[in-house]
DNA sequence: AAGTATTTTTAGACATGACTAACAAATCGG
DNA sequence: CCGATTTGTTAGTCATGTCTAAAAATACTT
């Protein structure tokens, strides 16, 4: 018997959209149809009908021209499968990494399709290790505070701790970036900058535990000429001053 | 004047992982051929090519045929900016869930092109929390050894925290979703499956927090109708006996 | 320098996934 | 029941991103 259908094995990301859609839709509404696709997923009805005939031809949903739409027992896994890794990725980003909802839900629907099956294992006991264990509820907590408190005055609680901690502990001290001697290297641990400027750090690649070696510092301290990872960077005296790391 | 070039503003996953290519073969071999770009990309050479006066075309490499290519002032912010987004995305998978290095590159080099910026910053606090704070090390570190003992018996510090808590504070006390009551609820607290089974739950969308009440139990046990986020489904004994949660 | 090998581009094909505009069918209100 | 409104489909267009096969340019070898 020749196989009619298309191997749903390599289904797209939209097309995994479309299955997540229909599925909260039925879910909500009790029946899917091409208006509330359209309208959910914010395209046209008329990218909606191709979409469909993909996923039938898939023998992922059942699609009668000007019917409602369901899916198959096929469709439905595929469907769950993609809507619990959303649920997973966006308390993820609210519960733990403390994102708003929306933004939230952003991220994860975005990542949900590319999540591989060990992935989300993990995040999972994750979760489980936050809920289940003592520790991690305590966790959770301290870094909750620690990454609100951040935004404002970047002075927390662990600051405090580890300022104290150096003084017993010399090797562990850490030292700001305009201070590391040429030729020196040192571990990122924080960066004390705020708004864009700590964007545009964030991502000239400047990120906890990256190695930066001072090349060296222009005489009047302006600017700073780094070396991270293969590259040659340069950086205004206030943003290296802004680099927490250890010698390493 | 007018602006020939187009915005590069909503530009792909598959332009910003050529620029990303781009930007690490000129790092390690100090200059980027179509040929590596191919190889690098696991794609044909003759797909480069368009793919080249895509992003020239967008001002973000200059490229002649036949030539050299080289990233302009705007393709290496922009280069970069997706190498560290992949960087801490992979150090989180590797370092934080603990996959292998090879999916955990796979997982952030999927992800590193919708990460939103508040997300990205929450991603560098949670390390700078783990690197800064001794708490967060120790935690890490609890974390990590629950998450390893898992796959083996699934008895690990944690649970036996648990289990002596239980004894002293009743209501927290974890039951199985199998002795649940008919239309009680529970929220899932752990998962105490392995392998296929449990993935088949997770896939479900039976993961923690959810809250699941149990409809009823067939005569022998087996099937047991639940209830799970609008939705009805049936599970073995076997896989209501595994799942564990608090009653609500 | 000629011949060979490698590299790059072109041409042509195809699937995806969106759009607009026009048309067709179904539903609703009176 | 009929006209208006809503809903869905079709046709045609376009950009993206891949491929194969073939041609063109460049580099290497003897
Ligand atoms: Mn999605
Ligand atoms: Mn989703
Ligand atoms: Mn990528
Ligand atoms: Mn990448």
């Amino acid at each position: 018997m020749v196989k009619a259908q298309i191997d749903h094995k390599d289904i797209t990301s939209s097309l995994e959209d479309y299955l997540e859609t229909i599925f909260e839709l039925v879910r909500d509404r009790k029946v899917a149809r091409v208006r509330d696709i359209a309208e959910a997923r914010q395209v046209k009805a008329s990218s909606v009908t191709p979409a469909m005939r993909r996923l039938s031809r898939m023998g992922l949903i059942k699609y009668e021209r000007r019917e409602f739409i369901e899916l198959t027992a096929e469709g439905e896994k595929l469907a769950r499968r993609v809507y619990s890794r959303h649920q997973i990725l966006e308390r993820f980003f609210q519960n733990f990494l403390g994102l708003n909802s929306s933004e939230a839900r952003e991220n994860a629907c975005a990542m949900e399709h590319s999540l591989t099956n060990e992935a989300m294992e993990r995040f999972v006991r994750l979760f489980e290790f936050l809920r289940g264990c003592p520790a991690g509820k305590e966790l959770l907590q301290t870094f909750l505070h620690c990454s609100e408190v951040q935004g404002a005055t970047r002075e927390c609680a662990f600051d405090r701790a580890l300022k104290q901690q150096s003084k017993r502990k010399r090797e562990h001290s850490t030292i700001s970036l305009f201070d590391l001697k040429p030729g020196k290297k040192g571990r990122v641990i924080q960066i004390n900058a705020k708004g864009s400027m700590r964007r545009r750090m964030l991502d000239l690649g400047i990120l906890p535990d990256t190695i930066i070696e001072i090349e060296r510092i222009a005489p009047s301290g302006d600017p700073v000429w780094i070396k991270l990872g293969g590259f040659q960077l340069s950086l205004r005296k206030r943003e290296a001053e802004s680099v927490l790391l250890t010698t390493v």
